[in-house]
DNA sequence: CGTTGGCGGTCTCCAATATAGACCAGGTCT
DNA sequence: AGACCTGGTCTATATTGGAGACCGCCAACG
């Protein structure tokens, strides 16, 4: 199962590549994470946060929100973080952003496909973090109480 | 599939619980990722990271690796970050440290069960997301030339 | 009629964090 | 001797995050 992410790995070991240089058959394969000067880290490190990913959740668990449902339903983000992780869901195509010209208008945020399919591989993550709390903050007790006395 | 998650989440909509308040049932279950003061929270912002998952990432497709093994492998990360997130995986309990007592000094780090676990979830998202950058690199181009000229 | 509240944000300020780079002690290579 | 590798730590600076004020607009409350 690992073993054929270690063989390419080990074999090219994330050296300097950016993106393939061929010309035309270039956007669909070739991207490393690994690599510093890849594009493809640039839109990981954008969608690796807390937020962004808590907000993928939600919509993904609740439906379309709206901005303050969402603010409420994620606990603790600030409307600055609120709207700029949306900014960006929004301009890398995972999230829309819809406004109903009513008067209140009213705005809604809900996933696009590309969206969907990554809360998907996400909310597993989110599932085995509540699971295995328990664990890793019983671990923290015992690192912390080796590190303090030592 | 995602009935289930929007019907828990719908009902309760995250408030401000934090841990069961049954004295002896807690660590299992109950814990809340969307509640602020729930500890899963503080748990997940702490592994929601880039370079936390892209080391965890590494840690599985390369097996066992030194410091300066992960600092190249893991393009870009600062040695002071590095120390950092591998601090925090151990401290967790997901990544062992090995201090082997050669001259000069080995450092050794690996996955633990824990930590094996959250890396075969988090593979998959960085998979896709080199999969899916041309398309999410496309899209911001597309967002970005509309609110340019608009 | 003033006030309070919700809506969907933006703006500003300050504290915390990330990154770059120097430094360190020990050992190896040349 | 001088340069380099190892696994880090320390410092200085750039970037970021969160708190909270502010905005126009509207509805309800007293």
């Amino acid at each position: 199962m690992t073993t054929e992410e270690a063989t390419r790995a080990r074999a090219g070991q994330h050296e300097e590549q950016q993106v393939p240089d061929g010309p035309e058959g270039a956007a669909e394969q070739g991207f490393d994470l690994f690599a510093r000067l890849c594009p493809s880290r640039e839109v990981f490190a954008e969608l690796a946060d807390k937020w962004s990913l808590l907000i993928l959740m939600s919509l993904a668990a609740c439906g379309p929100q709206r901005f303050s449902e969402l603010q409420r339903g994620v606990g603790g983000v600030s409307r600055k973080m609120l709207t700029q992780s949306l900014r960006n869901l929004e301009r890398s195509g995972l999230v829309l952003r819809t406004v109903f010209p009513e008067t209140p208008p009213r705005v809604v945020y809900d996933l696009l496909p590309l969206g969907r399919e990554l809360a998907e591989l996400v909310t597993p993550v989110g599932q085995w973090t509540e699971h295995r709390a328990g664990q890793m903050m019983a671990a923290r007790e015992e690192f912390d109480a080796a590190h303090t006395e030592g």
